[in-house]
DNA sequence: CATGAATGAGATTTCATTCAT
DNA sequence: AATGAATGAAATCTCATTCAT
């Protein structure tokens, strides 16, 4: 039964990703249970608590992010081409409810979220090398970091709208200093 | 007596302000009425259920921003001067669990806020004006409406940021045509 | 209001005891408020969780016991003969489940429970007063304290028996350097 | 694949045992599974249900102490220096959690359990033959059975106190004419 | 009018028990 | 036979809202 473990496991949270989409983190366990045919005990076998669960998604979040911006440095088309590229992709997703609900999770369960912190400091460290190199070229801002990046399409990410792309095309001509407007 | 219950309805939209910023939207009624120093039933007869009151909070909300474009008008920097000054004032401020309230209140809420509509509008209204006579100016690109500067300073203001200030500057530089970077 | 509210908890703190006697402490809350005509809602308003209240039955039930301690040594037949009343007593009511429910309670919890504490420590007091006395006088065995008698007093209170009685007619006679079997 | 099996079923009971001792008699069954290093499942099959095993634990209890008047009885200090020391070993061992979770076992469960109601009733006969002769000697009260002396066993097993062997001195000494206190 | 007591629906979590593998 | 996954009923506790005083 390994096998129906791991794919009820993965229902699980690609349902409470579907529910916390639409109805924010403090949804119902028992919505995630029904969402992904189970009852909620076997929610509470897989997770033992609401947070469990968040980090799992959180989990995956990161995953996607991080191969976002291993694609980008793939591409090959020079630094702030990547930097572009990601910033783009990352805007580009529906990932804004669990964007958000990330952003007001309390600061002590990052502690316990191993996994999400670790991908997370890789890729903001690959980050980093992109931003460094795209600086030293002189076509990016000096006084804008990885982490600043990251923040500002984490605020995007929170804020899904239809003219969200055209906001970040406007935060890349703020930093690009190749860039000069239509 | 209409006195103290004027002095009641402002304790309460106070406390619930300082409420909603510690505790978040969901804030329980009976924590906004105790720091009110009322009764939850008082609260109940002032605004008859919870988003009566937040509609009450939005309207001080509102009136504050519009307030703070007044201002930026009176300055007689110029419209762009203007508009950066109205930008990092609403940057600047404490709202950022208000502003996050209101931005996921349902839509239709919005309909019986008559007050807040009509503020809005007519500061969005000002704010045009301004924004047409920068772009007239050629001081700031021309795929930027007050709609969309709103939508940012929205954004902004439901994320609270150590570096909030700095992302509002690098929008700016994004929109102002007159500015290239250090 | 106020009259209501103190009956309804009367009423709760009296219903506990009876279902307790029923069900042992691990009764469902509800039962208890179902029992006490009363919603969930307003039993835990008047005791913020099971322990709130646990810790109010103990303080009738200490004052039950402090009381009869009372009552003994105002009899004025020597001090033997109010521990032998007192005991008596003691063995008398049913507060079997009550007695056992505050046995296996956890011992942290007493510390919270001020007013209990209070009136034992009291009660232990005017316990050893008498012992010491009936000891003095040689009517009682010297290897016996207050506490032991406590100890065994809630010993048998915790295991209602039909021949109750007359076990504790037997600890008497072990303890009474007076008594000689019939 | 018997000695398997019997070996399982004997890792059970003893896992039962030092869990009920540690978390009561409601402790979870999975908590007995994993301490028996075993699935869930298979205490299932070996025990129908909770009461099952909790029958199986009361089959090796009255067994203990069946062997323990056995040993009582062979020592051959005569009758009531036998019920002494017989009772004195009930009172040392650390069983308290499983006499108080077989004695508020509902009554109607012991109709099932054959073999523990036959023990029991063979060493109540025995038990009662030596009181006869230690009554009939004069050494003992004459209105305490050997029903009495099992209820008074079985209330102090249920309360282990550090001062518990004193108690059951104390019992004793109310029930042994020749003991005079010291 | 103000108060705060009462209500009960709903959310989280735990476990006994069943059953697919 | 053994395993441990799944289920869902039950228990705890929280709050929005109503209403008696």
């Amino acid at each position: 039964m390994r096998a129906d473990a791991r794919r009820n496991r993965d229902r699980i949270v690609e349902a409470a990703r579907a529910v916390v989409a639409e109805r924010g983190i403090d949804a119902p366990m028992e919505l995630i249970a029904r969402r992904a045919e189970v009852g909620v005990g076997t929610v509470y076998r897989r997770f033992p608590d609401r947070h469990a669960l968040i980090a799992a998604m959180a989990d995956q979040y990161i995953h996607e992010i991080a191969d976002a911006l291993t694609r980008a440095e793939e591409s090959g088309d020079g630094a702030m081409a990547a930097v572009r590229s990601f910033v783009v992709w990352c805007g580009d997703q529906g990932r804004g409810a669990l964007a958000a609900a990330l952003a007001d999770l309390p600061q002590e369960l990052f502690e316990e979220m191993r996994e999400f912190v670790t991908v997370r400091a890789n890729m903001v460290e690959r980050l980093e090398a992109l931003v460094a190199t795209a600086q030293e070229r002189g076509e990016m801002r000096a006084d804008v970091g990885a982490d600043d990046l990251m923040a500002l399409l984490n605020i995007f990410a929170c804020h899904p709208t239809p003219r969200g792309e055209h906001y970040l095309r406007i935060m890349l001509d703020g930093i690009d200093n190749s860039s000069r407007h239509h």
